[in-house]
Parts: C-alpha cells; structure tokens; sequence
RNA sequence: GCCAUCUUAGCUCAGUCGGUAGAGCGCGUGACUUGUAAUCUCGAGGUCCCCGGUUCGAUUCCGGGAGAUGGCUCCA
C-alpha cells in the first residue's frame, strides 16, 4: 500500500482549519517563515520523486535561511540537475494545492512508508498516537508540521535551490552517504535578495580573499595546508595587537609565560589528552628513546610550572597568560583560511586560586574580555553559560559553585545570556562569548572554562591559612580564541580597514608629480621618526592611480603633496571612508594620527 | 575521511567540438610629469594539477590520484 492511499484511507483536514494543533504537536513553535522553509522541504521532495520515481526521502527540515532534504539516489545526482528541480517545484507551486493532515497509527504508518527505509526508521522513534502525514498534490510525507494552507503561499521567486552536498543519514559516518540539496528560502523576492546581496558581502570579506589582496598571510599547501605564513604585512598588525595584549594582561594582574611546544608524553597521558584526543594530535617524534608530543594545548606547561615551588594560599590567585602556540590535527575537509587550521597560537590563560577568590576571578576575566572586545570595536556580545553533563568530573558542590559563579559574572555585567543545558565539557562549566560582526553574523570568541579535571590529574595543591593541603580551582580562559581565527574575524568584520592602530600601512604620501618628491620623502621621515608607519609612493603612475592603489589597500590616510603643501608645510588628507579631504599642517596632521593611535580609536 | 563542484601565467578568469593557449590586473621597459579611485608603449612570464589509457597527436576524451572549495548539528 502506498502513502498516498494510507493517507485517503482515513479523514484528513487542512492544516488551515486546525490552527494551532500543528503547533502543538511540534516540539517548538514554529515562526511564520520557517513553516513555509518547511513546506517549500515537502514540494522539493515531490518535485523530486516526479522527477526520479524511486528515490528514498529521509528527512527535509527548515534552516537557518531556508530548507534542505536529504534524498537516496538510484544514481547520483549532479549541481546541473538543480533547475529541473527548481523548475519543477515552481509548477507545483503554481499549482496551489493545499496542505492536508491526517494523524494515523503506528501500524498504518508502517504499511504507507514500507518502501521508504527512512521513514520506516523514523517511524519507529515515534510514539503510537502522535504520528502524523502531511499531503500536497498526492505527495506524502511523514511529518509533524504545521505547514501552510496551500503550495501558493511559497513564493516561486523567494527561494532558490544552492547546492548538493553530502551527507550522513542522522549525521553518522557509520550510516549512509545521503544527497542533501539545500535551498534558500524565505517570505518574499525582497528578503531572499538582501539574503544573497549579505552572502556577496560576506564573499567581498572573506579572510582569505583580503589575505590575498592586502597581503597578509597565505597557506601553502605544498608545504603543508591549514598552517599559517604571517606576510610582512599580516605580521605588523599582529605584532601591534600582542603588543597590546601584553600590555593589557599585566594591567590586569597577569604575569606572562613561555612554555616548550613539545613534551614527554607523560604529559599527555596524565593530562588525559592521549586518551580522549589522540586523533586531533600530531604523531610523536622519539627523542632519545622518549616520545614527544607537539602540544595540542598548554595547560600541563603551565602546571609545570606551578608545580615547580610549593604553593600558599598566599599567592593565589596566579593569573598566567601566554600567547602559546598549538598543534591540532583537523581532518582535510574542515580546513578554512585562517577560521580553522592545524597550527595556531592561543592567547590563553590558566587562573588558579582558592574557592574562595573564585567568584572575583571570574568576574574579572568577563571584564577584561569585555573591555577588549569593546577596544576592538564590537558592541554585540552574547553569553552562553554551558552547565553539567551527564558524565562529568570533580565534585558537585564544586560544580554548583562554579557555575553560580558564571552565571553571577554574566548577569553583573549585564550580558544576554543563554543556558546550554549539559553542553558543559566533562571537566567542568563554561561560558562562551559570541560576538556579532558588522554584517550580523556570530562568531564564538571567548571561553572560559572551569577544568576539576586537570587539578586532580597533576595533583595540584596549595597549603591553606590552616596549614592543609588543598585543591585549587583552575579556569582556562581564551579572550581572542586564537590569533589566527581572530584575525580572520577581524579581516571579515572590518573588511581589512582595520583602526589606525592596527593598520599596516597608516599613511601613503603621494606626489602630485615627481617634483615633489622630495617634499614627500620629508613627509614621510617625520611620521616615522614619531613611530607611523608611512611610505611615499614615488612609483612613476599617475595620482590618480596611486591613490586607487593606496584606497584599496584600505590605507587610512593619503596625504596628497604639491607646491602648495610644499610652500605651505602642510599635507592634503584623503581618508579612506571617504569624508571630505582636508588639508592641515604636518603639526596638526601628526598630532591628529598619534591621538587616534593612543587611544586605539576606531575612528580616523 | 565521505558527497558534490573545481584545478589553465604571480592574481582573477577566458579558451581549445583533440592539432601544445589568451585577456585584464600585477611585474619589467620606454615615453609622459600629471591636484584626489586605473596615462600610453613595448616586453618577459605557462609541464594548461599529477599519473596512466585511447589516439598519428591529449591541456581538451576516459580511468586513477592529489589539492582546493561548499557541505556532512538542525531531526519525521
């Protein structure tokens, strides 16, 4: 027996007339626009099976800007076979059939799905009594909807069929390779447009586009791939943010640390990194007859070195930063610019103290990670407090007071948050820091994690004001995340303008004619002899062509020089957002350029 | 790793229905000496990703491999 006629077999209503009851049924409540990602899901899928009968459909959820659903191909299907697709699915839609429901038993699901494996699996999670089809142009699916009244409310021009892509039937490598097609989706031609003009935005920004164009960075992968090669450009703005970094840390009670980037494997055995993630390590080299790791975290480093003198309660809190650098074995596939790579350098952090300074600490760390964020120009900053799974370490009193402490820390500083219910590491609680970028999208940054694992693996002790022995706390924190990934972000949030402070390049002068060449090297010794970096571009093209050139490179300043600039000591300023240009002495000019540098201002 | 797509000059990309290839930018050269987003000239630069096969002949067609890119959490 087929779908369609288990379907007929009983009463059906459209969905229209029971308003509310699809929503009911679903487990979360469902926004106008995601019925209607949903609903366009079961039109591909139709579109689909007319088009190659036979094809096995599993499942075909909404998404974030617009639908998938995965499909079991005869023979594979190829990006060329998308517009038939689409072109199908645009008569269905026109069409306008309605969207029928019809709730049926376990059994009668069985009989209508038992020539769709996935179904039948599917089917077999469900609870008897709760089963529902959903029909549309004797299409049928087993779904819990709600989906809208009729095929017509789909707008054909608001959505658009992107890409196939593989993947696991339940996310599971074990399980089959299934074709996914994903599509945008959304209410109206005008959003599904502001959709792919933000996508070509995000394209314009990308890290590794800019990289390219600024000359920043590039990865070889002759030589190695997911590993960065810092250009002399790229290296100015790193060395001018850790300048900053440093800096900040010990303003803030941080002592900084080097540590090795290799280690006896003991390490790594009692750190627990050898058993639970071994596969994201590099392999061991032997040195004599030892094996060594490359470090795929710090943490143990920095043990060590706690571990090197007998600690008081007096010295706590130890707040040890190091920007260290670490090996992670990532799988082929999942390498991306500077976002996910196999070397990377961590600007992190262990806080070691007493229970009792815990709540302090965390406090501090959330503020100093604010702070920098907001240095950095980001306003948009959302907490996500992960609590205890099922399977953890360390005691439960010390969980809850960890936790209490998080979630103290974020509500003083007046952060939006959400709870991860159990999305907490086995070792202890955590909160992570979303921040948006100018063109909206999140990106997680900062993490700082609770760790009752590492403190009792390496015995870690500190003797208390009545003379015991006790544990102290240790939270890992990580502010930027990593350099690498941060300056990635930074290129897509900034487009490559970074502030002044940060910018490789912070003024070009450019001759109106060769004559003046002079003037502008003078120009240019005097900005640097107060630490700007500057250059005079004293190629043989045009003005107009220099300028085009120094406007791409995002440079914040063009300081224009001629007879008059030259007569007058002054320089004509162009900035790179395109304000109006003014012309000032060199004085004014340079006292302009090292405020904005000192305060580290966004502005120019 | 798996699925799909891609790989041609330093970069971005054309192209060859099978006869070893082009543009723009960049680079070098010569001329021009310019007032706020591209001056003109000439030139150098390519194992058309790699290995096999078919063919008189393969960058092009077929097979295999490598790498890159988009995906592989969203639950019917």
């Amino acid at each position: 027996m087929r779908a369609e006629d288990v379907f007929r077999a009983g009463p059906f209503v459209s969905d229209a007339s029971i308003a509310g009851k699809g929503a009911l049924m679903a487990s979360q409540p469902q926004s106008p626009v995601e019925t209607i990602r949903h609903s366009a899901a079961h039109v591909m899928a139709e579109a689909v099976t007319r088009i190659w009968p036979g094809t096995k459909v599993a499942i075909g959820p909404a998404i974030d800007d617009g639908f998938y659903y995965d499909f079991q191909f005869a023979s594979p299907i190829k990006d060329d076979d998308l517009p038939a697709i689409e072109k199908e699915m645009r008569r269905i839609i026109q069409g306008g059939a309605e969207f029928k429901r019809r709730e049926v038993s376990k059994a009668e699901a069985r009989t209508a799905f038992a020539a769709e494996p996935f179904k039948l699996e599917l089917i077999e999670g469900l609870e008897d009594g709760s089963i529902s089809l959903y029909e549309q142009d004797g299409f049928v699916d087993l779904c819990r909807g709600p989906h809208v009244a009729n095929t017509r409310e789909i707008r054909p021009d608001a959505f658009k069929l992107r890409s196939i892509a593989g993947a696991y039937w339940r996310g599971d490598e074990k399980r089959p390779m299934l074709t996914r097609i994903y599509a945008y989706c959304f209410s109206s031609k005008a959003d599904l447009e502001a959709h792919l003009k933000l996508l070509e935005e995000a394209e314009k920004r990308d890290n590794r586009r800019l990289g390219k164009e600024l000359d920043l960075f590039s990865t070889h992968e002759e030589a190695g791939p997911g590993l960065i090669y810092w250009h002399p450009k790229g290296g100015r703005f790193r060395v001018e943010l850790e300048k900053w970094w440093r800096e900040e840390h010990y303003a803030n009670g941080y002592e900084i640390l080097f540590t090795p980037h290799i280690g006896k494997s003991w390490l790594w055995e009692t750190s627990g990194h050898l058993g639970f993630y071994k596969g994201n390590m590099y392999s061991p080299m032997k040195i004599d007859e030892d094996d060594y790791y490359a470090k795929p975290m710090n943490c143990p480093f920095h043990i060590m070195i706690y571990k090197s003198d007998t600690r008081s309660y007096r010295d706590l809190p130890l707040r040890w930063a190091e920007l260290g650098t670490v090996y992670r074995y990532e799988r082929s596939g999942v390498l991306h610019g500077l976002m996910r790579v196999r070397g990377f350098t961590q600007d992190d952090a262990h806080i070691i103290c007493t229970p009792e300074q815990i709540e302090d600490e965390i406090l501090e760390v959330l503020r100093f990670s604010l702070s920098m964020w907001k240095t950095l120009g980001f306003k948009d900053i959302k907490a996500y407090l992960a609590t205890k799974p099922a399977e953890s370490v360390g005691e439960p009193s010390r969980w809850d007071q960890a936790l209490e402490s998080l979630r103290k820390a974020i509500v003083k500083e007046g952060l939006p948050y959400e709870v991860d219910e159990g999305g907490g590491a086995f070792y202890g609680p955590k909160i992570d820091l979303k921040v948006k970028d100018a063109i909206g999208r999140e990106w997680q940054m900062t993490t700082i994690q609770f760790d009752f694992n590492m403190s009792e693996r390496f015995q870690m002790e500190y003797v208390d004001a009545d003379g015991q022995h006790k544990r102290p706390y240790m939270v890992h924190r990580a502010l930027l995340g990593s350099i690498e990934r941060f300056f990635g972000v930074y290129i897509e949030h900034t487009g490559g303008a970074f502030p002044v402070w940060l910018m490789p390049e912070q003024a070009v002068i450019i001759p109106v004619a060769s004559t003046f060449d002079d003037y502008a090297k003078k120009v240019v010794a005097d900005l640097k002899r107060q630490g700007i970096r500057a250059r005079a571009d004293l190629s043989d093209a045009r003005m107009n062509a220099k300028i085009r050139t120094a406007q791409g490179q995002k440079t914040p300043y063009m300081l224009v020089v001629g007879q008059k600039e030259q007569d007058e000591g002054t320089v004509a300023v162009r900035f790179r957002d395109g304000r109006d240009q003014s012309t000032m002495s060199l004085a004014d000019f340079l006292a302009r350029v090292l405020a904005r540098i000192a305060e580290k201002s966004l502005d120019l």
